[in-house]
Formats: structure tokens, C-alpha cells, sequence
DNA sequence: TATCTAACTTGTAATGGTTACAAATATGTA
DNA sequence: TACATATTTGTAACCATTACAAGTTAGATA
């Protein structure tokens, strides 16, 4: 059983009500929620509870590094507790988002780990050539 | 020079005003654009420009095969001419986004094509195992 | 060439995820 | 308890994108 309210203090975060719920459920649930996913299910729990402060919460949590944010292959921005490196896998039937454990290697397969692969998605960030130094 | 018309027509597109020059915009201008971004430099050429049209036009595109969508690490969908899988690689600084033409393996390097690499993002799209057949 | 029809374009309004902001509330300390 | 600060809340704004209906264009036909 992990202590939220010790692991906030930590990271330096004030653990509030709406905060340890808000990391307990992504520790629970690992379903790549949207905020709006975390706020539908704590509501019923916190009934006064804010949609803003389940964005607020999340955009600080992954700030301290708490949590990941991912940019998936839509335009709402989803989060995991899972914070080591990793690939996803989406079904484009079902919509699930399975976490993917091989190396990178396994770019060059077309099925993984069961699921049969017909998108790649690659991207880097960092700094560039002509901004370096 | 490129048939533009003709490079419609054989995708099965009417090869209007508007999609001729969208379409040229994206295969002079290898800078990755969003939507808004065409239509901003297209609007000076045809006043009459609608931005309607150059969502509908780059779906349209997208759809058939003519362009590519992709999904970069803002909510923003940016679109590009090329069509061969490769790999971007965006600048935190400047913001610009380069093509990076190595094949997958490079993920594993801090560094590619002079490049400084601080984030991997690998997102693979799919049917998964418990949705095929 | 004139007419017709379907396709295409346009402009405006609506949508949905996210953020800004100010007021209300809760928390910790003196 | 009283105060200062941090946190939460609710509403409005934002912005990319989409829906929709009306206007326009272009190709086919007579
Ligand atoms: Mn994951
Ligand atoms: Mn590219
Ligand atoms: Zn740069
Ligand atoms: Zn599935």
C-alpha cells in the first residue's frame, strides 16, 4: 500500500484531499486517462470537485515529475503513472492503449507482443543543430 | 515541375484553384505546417480563401494518400508533402521540425544528424491482440 | 451557347479540450 | 483565535477544428 501523502511531500507538493485522490487513481487505474476521464471518476467521490483542479493537479503533477504526459495520436493529452520509458500501442478498433515493455528494436516488426502493427509513430525533441551551444 | 492538376486527378480529386495551390504550398514549403499556417500564407494569393476550405482540402488530401496527418507533441495537427516514413525531430528552442531520414535504430542514440535528442516519443497504431480475427 | 446539376467553396455558428482569472475556502502558524 | 498563504472552485475566455447551410463554380448535356 503506498502513502500518496507521503510521496507528494516528496515531491514537494502540498497533499490536499483532491491531490491524493487524483494520484491515487492514476496508480489504480492505468488506463492513459484524460483529465476529463480522472474528473468523471472522482466526482462521484468529490462531489464539489473542479475540473480545473484535476488540470491544475495534473499539469503540477507532471511538472514535479509525479506523473507523464503523453501526446497520442489525438488531440487530447492523456497521463500515466507509469513514469518509466515505454512505447504505446493503440487499437483502432477498441481504443485501448497497451503499454509496450521492448526496446525500440522492435520498430521493425510488424506484429508485437500479439498486436499487429500497422502505424508507427516517431518523435524526438530536443535541441537542434543550428541551436546548440 | 510538378502536374499538380494531373497529380489530382489521378487520386481522384477535382483539381480546383484552392486544392492545386494548397497543394503546392506543401510540396515548396517542407516546414510541416498546421492548417491555419496554409491557409495564413495562401489568404494573401486568394483573398477569397475560406479556412473551411483548407481543413476540408487537407482531410480530403490526407485521405486519399496525397498528404500526410501527423500527430506532433502539441494538439495541433500539422501536415507535410512527404510521404515516406521517416522520423521528426522538433527543437525545443526554435521550434522548427527536421526530417530525419536514418532508419528506426537510431532511437537508441542521444544524437542524430547533429541533433541533441532529449525525448523519445514511439507511439505504434494497430489492431490489438484481443481484437484481431 | 444556354441550361442543368452536382461538386466545391464560403461564412458563421457550434463544439470540445484547455486555460485565465477572481472569488471562496481551507490550511498552517503565531 | 487571527492572520497569511495556499488551494479550490466556478465562470468565462481561448483556440483548433467541425457542422451546416447558402452561395458559387464548373463540367456535362441538349
Ligand atoms: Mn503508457
Ligand atoms: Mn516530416
Ligand atoms: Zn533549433
Ligand atoms: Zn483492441
Amino acid at each position: 500500500m503506498i502513502d500518496f501523502k507521503e510521496l507528494l511531500k516528496e515531491h514537494g507538493i502540498a497533499p490536499s484531499i483532491q491531490r491524493i485522490k487524483i494520484l491515487e487513481f492514476l496508480e489504480k487505474n492505468r488506463i492513459h486517462p484524460t483529465a476529463d476521464m480522472v474528473y468523471q471518476a472522482l466526482v462521484q467521490e468529490i462531489p464539489t470537485l473542479s475540473k480545473t483542479t484535476v488540470y491544475n493537479t495534473l499539469k503540477a503533477f507532471t511538472e514535479k515529475g509525479v506523473l507523464v504526459a503523453l501526446s497520442l495520436f489525438e488531440n487530447e493529452v492523456r497521463y500515466e503513472y507509469n513514469t518509466e520509458p515505454h512505447i504505446h500501442f493503440k487499437c483502432i478498433k477498441c481504443g485501448k492503449i497497451y503499454d509496450i515493455s521492448k526496446a525500440f528494436e522492435c520498430l521493425n516488426n510488424k506484429e508485437i507482443e500479439g498486436h499487429k502493427v500497422l502505424e508507427h509513430h516517431v518523435n524526438l525533441k530536443g535541441i537542434c543543430k543550428n541551436c546548440r551551444d
